[in-house]
DNA sequence: CACCTTTTGAGAGTTACTCTCATTTCATGC
DNA sequence: GCATGAAATGAGAGTAACTCTCAAAAGGTG
């Protein structure tokens, strides 16, 4: 492959990141978040040439022009810079946006479509193929995928919160966290799904499904397909 | 500490292990047992004493009293040492026990308590305090949690299989895999709650508790505690 | 006992990650 | 513009989890 950029021209598409909040930061914060994607943007791109397995973390700080003990100064792990995603807080006040008595699958739903279109509004051309990309890994390569329940359990914990304050329950009840969990667990299967089938269908009508399936559960009647499961 | 065992008296705690199948088995095959639960035995000793990260493989190799290598011919990784059970395919077997008609959570919760029964059965006087250290582990080490995540959902692909067959349905189907990934988490998130309550309450209630969510996430009237959720 | 297969140990090598310290780069008050 | 302090970087050494290879040992079988 030789369509890559030489070295002469650093990282290009850092600069389409982040458009709108990179401005109104200190010099040393733009340098930061520069870096930062510059990380990411080259670890991408040799893992797309090379595999994962293959590229090396010092191959990767050679690429972002850093040196190996700055890539992990800005990731604890490899894996961290393919799932780490800076989304999280996004959706807890998409989350909090909604009225409390919407319920709570739907405010869910709403949050996913919405974060996921911002994303897209942020990075037009690489949204999709970054986001396939990192699935594709979760699906391949062990580590990644382990990376990635973490950082689901992590959302977890932030709709307990969010569920919390909605019910009047403590966050750490068991059965808030188990619903919490249970449905997070669901929806990252239902991209692994997704990106084992290739993508071909629709991630946000797997999403759909899967939130159907999970309001579904205790239905007894087999009458719209979604709902036998439960015998 | 020094109530740990001198060298001359190599892994005791091995011959208490799966001690019906062991018998007729090649000399070859016992030994192999043998040397796998030694290796287990001795980790669980030195985490112990030292902590799970300051202890490693080399000293595992030493206290079980093999080579590095072979520790690393029996478990793939540190964690693995730690996480592998053998119950898997027990936990099928009961669950294909159950008659087909029975709720599906039903069949879950007996084959929890049958397969917790015979691991008791199995080593009595060190199953409550293994489960504990396991679980203590999932919640202080993050790749213990991680690599248990794993495990978990490879425990999910089998409850795949066995709703397929209950349900003439595909173990690929998004709902099915959904219903399963989502369930084995909740039961997970659980036994990590119970870790992080110190073992207060009892392990059984909490899956009781855990199921139940799970079994009432659709309906909305607020009269029995477990299920106002979704709002 | 002899022959073959499986298991083991020894050792070298790779790589992710940690820690420390000197150097550079940015922010700020003058 | 410049001095001073703080933050970010780079260089290098060190650790420990793995991987691979190959020769020695042990188990199974005639």
């Amino acid at each position: 492959m030789n369509n890559m950029t030489t070295a002469r021209t650093p990282v290009p598409d850092t600069a389409r990141r982040l458009p709108e909040a990179e401005r109104r930061l200190s010099l040393r914060e733009r340098k930061k978040l520069k870096t930062r994607t510059a990380i990411r943007d080259a670890t991408y791109r040799l893992i797309k040439e090379q595999g994962y397995e293959a590229t090396t973390v010092e191959q990767i700080a050679e690429e972002a022009e850093v040196s190996p003990s700055t890539v992990f100064r800005y990731f604890p792990t490899k894996e961290d810079i393919i799932i780490t995603d800076e989304y999280d807080v996004l959706v807890e006040d998409l989350l909090r946006s909604r009225p409390a008595d919407e319920p709570v699958l739907e405010s869910v739903r709403w949050a996913i479509r919405q974060s996921m279109a911002m994303q897209v509004a942020d990075t037009p051309e690489y949204a999709q193929e970054e986001m396939k990309l990192r699935t594709g890994l979760m699906v391949s390569v062990p580590a990644v995928r382990s990376r990635a329940m973490e950082s689901m359990s992590v959302t977890g914990r932030l709709l307990c919160r969010v569920l919390a304050d909605r019910t009047g329950r403590d966050p750490d009840d068991l059965e808030v966290r188990v619903y919490a969990m249970g449905l997070m667990s669901a929806l990252l299967e239902a991209v692994l799904y997704w990106a084992e089938r290739d993508y071909q269908d629709d991630v946000l009508d797997l999403v759909d499904r899967t939130l159907s399936t999970f309001s579904n559960l205790a239905r007894r009647s087999p009458d719209d397909g979604h709902d036998i499961l439960t015998g």
